[in-house]
RNA sequence: GGGCUCAUAGCUCAGUUGGUUAGAGCACGCGCUUGAUAAGCGCGGGGUCGAUGGUUCAAGUCCAUCUGGGCCCA
């Protein structure tokens, strides 16, 4: 009866289940490898290995992880996963980007909701309770997803130990006398007499005086640059903030357009030839002015015209991002008030020059006309209500108008950035600032040369990121390292009764020691005398007394670019400096990895890390970043992500896909990496469920003795062992996923396990045969649930708790095994090639089947029995010879005779019906004679399997 | 506008120093199986290699231009 004869096979067992149910099942997992301290023991199981340091960027402490920043992190932890599988010491510190200006903003914005009056140092412990939040959430978060580190011992840019590393760094910088103080332009909010960021700006709608101004060119000045000086020459401005004419100090032009002398009757002007038109009809000139004269851009530099009401000269310079597209392709330079007008002004060498004081109004320099000293220069909210302009631009207006150069004037209405919280224009204004120096002590060149040595030795993955960091350090200029804000690491300099500030490395180095232990609070709550109290002054300074504590913090670059000073220079949780990787977005290249080897190569001499690994940013399935898509507007959490389908799943995404280019994501990608995970789970399930009776120690058959398709098994997982390790250690975790993919949907699945289940249902449980095959699968299992380990760390984990112990839980882990490791005998290339064209062979008998299979004739494969007609004299002769007896299996026919051709290889199919075989009922195969008459007798075979 | 970069089936990826008819897995279609079963097997359809021009006996591959996307600047 068919139901016993079922009975009598070794049908497959386990209890690892067919369905992942990763969603509820991941997090008991966790709390599995949280009770065991699993990150502890990896960590003890090679404590005496070499390190393998990835230094962690910190995220930025302000909302939930985003998937672009879980991709990041899980990224590094399939890095250093496989890195401790490969017998490194993995020591992963995890790090928290806790200041800047996002966080100040949220905090100050909710204070000033509540209407509430803060401290400087009460903002500043809301901003870290906040920032503190965050810390905790987005822990649980990576945690989530599968991130394993030493979250015990975290490091936070805000911590009091950090923030003096900080300090430290700072200190070193100052020491080598890299640091200087300087004017640059900031946005500044007249009302608040504060600078803003970016950030705080808001774009309003605002209606301002467009003047085009006439600076003289004196006729000595005009022949030498062989423009004709028979008339009077004005070069022509366009600008629409008249109150910065007082501080124009330079005119830019481009140097590749054309400009043009035109006529106007009793005078002539220069403008670009472009836009001389426009010019003459702000002007309502009546006729078209002729043009008598054009030259390039680049024939004008340094030519030297007045300004118009003050004494001096306001030179010719050239400037790329001079545009023919508004104004007169003469541009207004004011390098206090513009910042294009700053990098031309640092070019030229020219002054940073502001004669506008905090509070908005000009001050009395000796330079600014009095009538126009103590007017402000943009409009207070009543102006704005009377729709008046400022009083600095009437008085400018009429200024010009007196001496004859204004040329014409338009009311124009734009958009101009405004105070967030007056609602007021802002104005663009130099103030002081503190500097680092990137050439004094020839920094830059050891960065460009610790680039170049790095690049030697591969380190920048891929090769393009060279270019893009060579870029940045290139170009960069001098760092302006101060911010007018509260929430980061304060500097530490001083001012005394005339406002100079002091500044000095011992100094700062001891305050640094009392921040340590009191944090940075202890700044803000004392007074310069009390943070001085057993402090030695360099001489010349003012007594304590006498000081005030400067209200400027530090960059954040800073903060994020000491990491490798607070971090790896101190081997906080066993790291070591320099970093083996830095592993982040390729904005980065300017960003981070930048700051961090110009802190490193001042403070340190080198660069902090050995090689640094991009990736690019999450898309839409459209190639869009995700923040523009129309189809992803719901919130891009990890979280999200992982309710919807676990975090193996997202991790096998995550590896699927060649992340140094954009990475897609999308429900059908998704849904593509999900099959992909079933066929994984099942590839487990498969094979733990036909190992229920085996157990290597006692089973296992010795290579050398094993079956021919066993050893072709052996030896495709040998190439598999190969690939993956080629394709992890270069960093490609999509070829791992391919190589996997393809071994276990065609070597295994298609092929492999296949052909093992009549061996393994049907013989008797202890055959040489089927023990040949499950000492093969158990080889194979293991392998693969190690190579996939590090990408789908729940489901390696919990396929390899039912293969050591039969349950889903168990003290060991796939995480602290060693990297599957390739005997000898495994390699077989001859087989490979004899069992390949067999493979092939295979592959035209089924497509021979198929027509019988699709008319109905028979169902399944063993229905049929084959003949080959093989050419003779074919290479491929001999291996079917030999391989005769195997081909039925091989085929999964049940009959397979070989005759000679007389045209190319065929199969031949014949229904074993036809022939007269008569199917086993117990192992269905169909055989010329089952072993008696009788209704329910079995074939041959499986009287020897049911005899045991 | 500038620097770097990407573009091969519906999706994810291969494609060696240019060299047969551009491959794989998934998805899709048609069947089989019901002893991996919310599984498994077989067969099949599907690509002007982003576009155009060039070099060459020969271009997915080399060169130029363009289009579209991304990151970073301006």
């Amino acid at each position: 009866m068919a139901t016993d004869l079922k009975d009598t096979l070794l049908l497959p067992k386990t209890d690892f289940p067919m369905r992942a149910g990763l969603v509820q099942r991941e997090p008991s997992r966790l709390a599995h490898w949280e009770k065991l301290g699993l990150y502890a023991r990896i960590q003890q199981y090679r404590a005496g290995a070499p390190a393998f340091v990835l230094h962690d960027g910190p995220p930025f402490t302000n909302g939930d992880v985003h998937i672009g920043t879980a991709l990041n992190k899980t990224l590094k932890d399939i890095v250093n996963r496989y890195k401790s599988l490969r017998g490194f010491r993995t020591p992963y510190v995890p790090g928290w980007d806790c200041h800047g200006l996002p966080i100040e903003q949220k905090v100050s914005r909710e204070i000033q909701e509540q209407k509430l009056t803060l401290t400087t140092a009460e903002l500043r412990a809301r901003c870290d309770a906040f920032s503190e939040t965050w810390i905790e959430r987005q822990t649980t978060q990576f945690k989530r997803i599968g991130v394993l580190a030493d979250w015990q011992n975290e490091y936070k840019t805000k911590a009091p130990a950090f923030e003096a590393d900080v300090l430290r760094t700072f200190a070193a910088f100052v020491e080598q006398g890299l640091v200087y103080r300087s004017k640059k332009p900031v946005y500044w909010s007249i009302p608040f007499e504060t600078a803003l960021a970016e950030a705080e700006i808001e774009y309003q709608s605002h209606v301002s005086p467009s003047i085009w101004v006439k600076f003289a060119v004196p006729a000595a000045e005009a022949a030498k640059f062989g423009l004709p000086a028979d008339k009077p020459l004005y070069v022509v401005i366009w600008t629409t903030t008249p109150w910065t004419i007082p501080a124009n100090l330079a005119i830019a032009v481009h140097p590749a357009v054309d400009y043009v002398v035109a006529d106007l009757g009793a005078e002539r002007i220069l403008v670009a030839a472009a836009l001389l038109g426009s010019v003459a009809t702000a002007a309502k000139l009546e006729s078209q002015p002729t043009v008598v004269h054009t030259l390039k851009g680049d024939a004008l530099e340094q030519m030297q015209p007045r300004h118009p009401f003050i004494d001096r000269a306001a030179p010719v310079v050239l400037a790329d991002y001079v545009t023919t597209e508004s104004g007169t392709g003469c541009v207004h330079t004011a390098p206090g008030h513009g910042s294009e007008d700053y990098l031309t002004g640092l070019k030229y060498k020219l002054p940073i020059y502001c004669p506008v004081g905090d509070d908005g109004r000009y001050l009395d320099d000796g330079q600014i006309p009095a009538e126009l000293v103590g007017l402000t220069c943009l409009e207070s909210v009543e102006d704005l209500k009377a729709k008046k302009t400022s009083p600095a631009n009437i008085a400018v207006l009429r200024k010009l108008d007196a001496a004859g150069a204004l040329l014409a004037k338009q009311r124009y209405e734009h958009s101009y950035p405004h105070c967030w919280r007056s609602k007021t224009p802002i104005i663009f204004r130099a103030v002081d600032q503190w500097f680092v120096s990137l050439d004094k002590a020839g920094h830059r060149q050891i960065a460009l040369g610790e680039i170049t040595k790095i690049a030697q030795s591969q380190g920048w993955i891929p090769a393009w990121g060279e270019a893009r960091i060579r870029g940045a350090v290139e170009s960069r200029p001098d760092w302006c390292i101060s911010r007018q804000r509260s929430w980061g690491v304060p500097i530490i300099a001083f001012y005394g009764p005339d406002k100079k500030a002091c500044i000095d490395a011992g100094v700062i180095r001891a305050v640094a020691d009392k921040i340590a232990t009191q944090g940075t609070n202890f700044w803000y709550d004392s007074t310069a005398a009390q943070v001085l109290e057993g402090v030695q002054l360099p001489a010349g300074w003012p007594a304590p007394a006498d000081l005030v504590c400067g209200r400027d913090t530090l960059d954040v670059w800073i903060d994020s670019g000491s990491t490798q000073a607070a971090v790896l220079k101190r081997g906080q949780g066993g790291t070591h400096w320099p970093a083996d990787l830095y592993l982040e977005g390729s904005d980065q290249h300017r960003g981070w990895f930048q700051s961090s080897l110009w802190c490193s190569v001042i403070a340190f001499g080198g660069a902090p890390y050995k090689a640094v690994l991009t990736h690019g940013f999450i898309v839409d399935k459209n190639r869009q970043k995700i923040s523009k898509s129309s189809t992803y507007q719901k919130p891009q959490t990890a979280d999200a992500y992982i309710a919807q389908h676990g975090a193996d799943v997202i991790r096998l995404w995550i590896a699927s896909q060649d992340f140094r280019d954009d990475i897609p994501v999308d429900d059908e990608i998704l849904k593509n990496v999900g099959e992909s995970y079933r066929l994984f789970r099942n590839t487990f399930r498969f094979q733990l469920s036909n190992l229920f009776d085996f157990r290597i120690a006692e089973h296992a058959v010795p290579v050398a003795q094993m079956d021919a398709l066993d050893r072709w098994a052996l030896h495709q997982t040998a190439v598999l062992i190969d690939e993956c390790t080629k394709a992890y250690d270069a960093y490609e975790f999509h070829r791992v996923y391919q190589l996997c993919n393809q071994f276990c949907s065609v070597t295994l699945s298609a092929v492999y396990h296949d052909i093992l289940k009549d061996r393994l249902y049907t013989l008797g449980a202890a055959h040489p045969l089927r023990r040949s095959s499950q000492t093969a699968l158990h080889h194979i299992f293991s392998a693969l649930v190690r190579i996939l380990a590090p990408v789908i760390t729940f489901t390696a984990d919990e396929a390899w708790s039912y293969a050591t112990t039969g349950r889903e839980y168990a003290d060991d882990s796939v995480h602290l095994q060693d990297w599957p490791a390739v005997p000898a005998d495994w390699r077989n290339g001859a087989l490979e090639a004899e069992i390949g064209a067999l493979l092939k062979v295979r592959a035209l008998v089924n497509e021979r089947i198929e027509p019988a299979r699709q008319t109905g004739t028979i169902g399944k494969s063993l229905d049929c029995a084959v003949t080959l007609e093989v050419p003779a004299g074919d290479a491929l002769a001999g291996s079917l010879e030999r391989h005769r007896d195997f081909l039925p299996e091989l085929f999964i026919v049940s009959g397979v005779g070989l005759t000679t051709a007389t045209g190319p290889l065929n199969a031949v199919i014949r229904p074993c019906a036809e022939l007269g075989y008569h199917r086993c009922p117990r192992c269905w195969r169909w055989v010329p004679a089952l072993a008696t008459n009788a209704p329910d007798s079995v074939c041959p075979r499986c009287v020897g399997a049911l005899a045991g």
